[in-house]
DNA sequence: CTGAAAGCGCTTACAG
DNA sequence: CTGAAAGCGCTTACAG
């Protein structure tokens, strides 16, 4: 089947195909009658506009891009990403926009795809994941002149505008609840040691435990998965000053811990208190079901697109604070039983 | 900062732009000293060909689409997607190529993202997920000459080229380990309803069940969902004559059935067998762990990848059947408990 | 082996 | 309000 292009649509309406282009991207140029018939001729034959000839021409390409240097494995068992596309597509396909997409091996082969892709034109702005302090990426953007939006922050974002939400609110709220319950020994298992984010809680974490009710604290770093979140959960309740309170920087990593607890005969909230971050349908699945901090991440995505596209647009775009993640009580937090 | 483009690689080396391209491609026409030269300032001063101007040069768009047309919350809840599109991303970044993902409300607008594509040329092939019988989007996509390969089957793909594995086989393989474990009324809990491998399952079980040593069975459809999958299984377990074994059509489900069985006083597996389609991690982080059919999906992905490739570079490709899920027991299934 | 030139399908100043 | 034309940056026959 042959592709119809703007000249077959001119030709059929009888004008140039300026005009035609005029019609179709709403410009002035053209009386409201013929546009119409244009607009109607283009729909009939199920023309659209070859990408490429426009990109070329100056105009836009019409699609963004997001580059994520995480291990296919991870990538599958955390919801956050999906969830974040979900909502970016929305946003991006309800303005005719594309999202492309790229796995890579690390961060460095994500510096590499975002030239690349700065170079070839094949998108007109990015988003930038997983922020590490002294992040590479942001410097090479703010170099480029592609638009580029930062999920995540606050800091090491340069000049580039971003999309963050309060992680460190999200951990004072968390351990002033468990401090309250009368919790006086906790422990956190945290994400990726590069990730800016991760930083940012575990900062969090140090400084409210520095509270005097507060007699034992530690901080341990893991790879996401579920073995390291069990891993780390056996050596924490295997020591002999154990915590009566665990934070986990995940949900998959919450459940291996409270699947742990279980294994070891302790009583689940009465031992052992357990949050997760990121709340998933399978928080509330497990028993008992895991108080978890909740956020609405096909909204942070949305937010995240909303920006990109008022910024490729040439608009001015700043900071945004999107809401941030909020304590939900469940049955998996109580104060600890006197021991 | 300005992009560069070949006529600047073609001033540097001295030569016509036409030599540039010959030399990037690998085409023959340029001398293996004058290519060396050239590749060697392309890489200095940082050429990435302009995508738009290649396409529109009759060259490939150097993109392949995948629509999916799932909510997203259920993209978000199962590893699936994320895990088949990481292992469709490795081959085909490895290739050069972008993958353009675009989520939409309902097959219905699959059909026009497609359609749309085709018309913009904005990628030269696409993947066909979630098929259902008598899809639209099969015909269309015959009639365009938009290469296409279809993640799934057999059957209903037309003359479409196919990745495939053999879900009924992993019903029956399930189904006769259960039986051999001494199970008499086995349930399922089967995935969405109009799609084709839950139409497939589904028949797979019923003819498994129809042998003379099962004496009740029943399959049930949802919608994937945790909530769905929980509530399906305290009505199964609430009848009179209730089953003693029940497979589900992904991990969340089973993991929710786990947990509904419990809360009613259940002993799994003594009162209760259950069997997930898909191991996940969380399989191996419940108690007991959940027997499960595990695939390699990223592989899966790989696989549909390689043979869109080839299918774009006009090679001859067919159906490619893949490895198939197969049955890794875990402490969830066991004989009946005499009751 | 190399160069000059046409052409892909749009967009957008520039004349009428 | 409309038309003719240049130009985006490549690829690829076509001559030399």
């Amino acid at each position: 089947m042959k592709r119809p292009t703007i000249a077959d649509v001119a030709r059929r309406a009888g004008v140039s195909k300026g005009a035609v282009s005029y019609a179709l991207n709403g410009q002035p140029g053209v009386s409201a009658a013929t546009r119409q018939r244009i607009l109607a001729i283009a729909e009939e034959i199920g023309f659209n506009p070859n990408s490429a000839a426009r990109a070329l021409s100056g105009a836009s390409a019409r699609a963004v891009g997001l580059a994520l240097s995480r291990p296919a494995r991870i990538l599958g068992i955390e919801p956050f990403f999906m969830e974040l596309i979900s909502g970016v597509e929305a946003e991006l396909s309800s303005r005719g926009y594309a999202l492309t997409l790229q796995v890579v091996a690390d961060p460095e082969a994500e510096v590499a795809v975002y030239r690349r892709w700065w170079g070839e034109r094949r998108v007109d702005g990015v988003f930038v994941c997983d922020l590490r302090a002294d992040d590479r990426r942001v410097p090479m953007l703010e170099e480029l002149d592609l638009p580029a939006v930062v999920i995540g922050g606050p800091g090491h974002t340069g000049a580039l505008p971003h999309v963050w939400s309060d992680d460190a609110a999200a951990v004072t709220e968390t351990l002033e609840y468990l401090i309250a319950l009368g919790h006086r020994r906790i422990a956190r298992v945290g994400g990726l040691p590069g990730l800016l984010h991760t930083e940012l809680r575990t900062s969090a974490f140090q400084r409210v435990c520095e509270r005097p009710e507060v007699r034992w604290s530690l901080s341990v770093p893991s790879d996401y998965s579920g073995e390291d979140g069990a891993r780390v959960t056996r050596r924490l309740l295997s020591a002999p000053e154990r915590p009566t309170a665990i934070m986990y920087d995940n949900d998959v990593m919450a459940i291996a811990g409270l699947a742990v607890a279980q294994e070891m005969g302790l009583a689940v909230p009465g031992e052992l208190s357990i949050v997760a971050w990121d709340d998933s349908p399978l928080c509330q699945l497990v028993h008992p079901a895991l108080t978890a901090l909740s956020r609405d991440i096909p909204a942070y995505g949305g937010h995240a697109a909303r920006h990109l596209l008022a910024l490729i647009r040439g608009e001015q775009v700043g900071a945004y604070q999107d809401e941030g993640a909020h304590l939900t009580p469940r049955g998996s937090t109580a104060p600890p039983r006197a021991s």
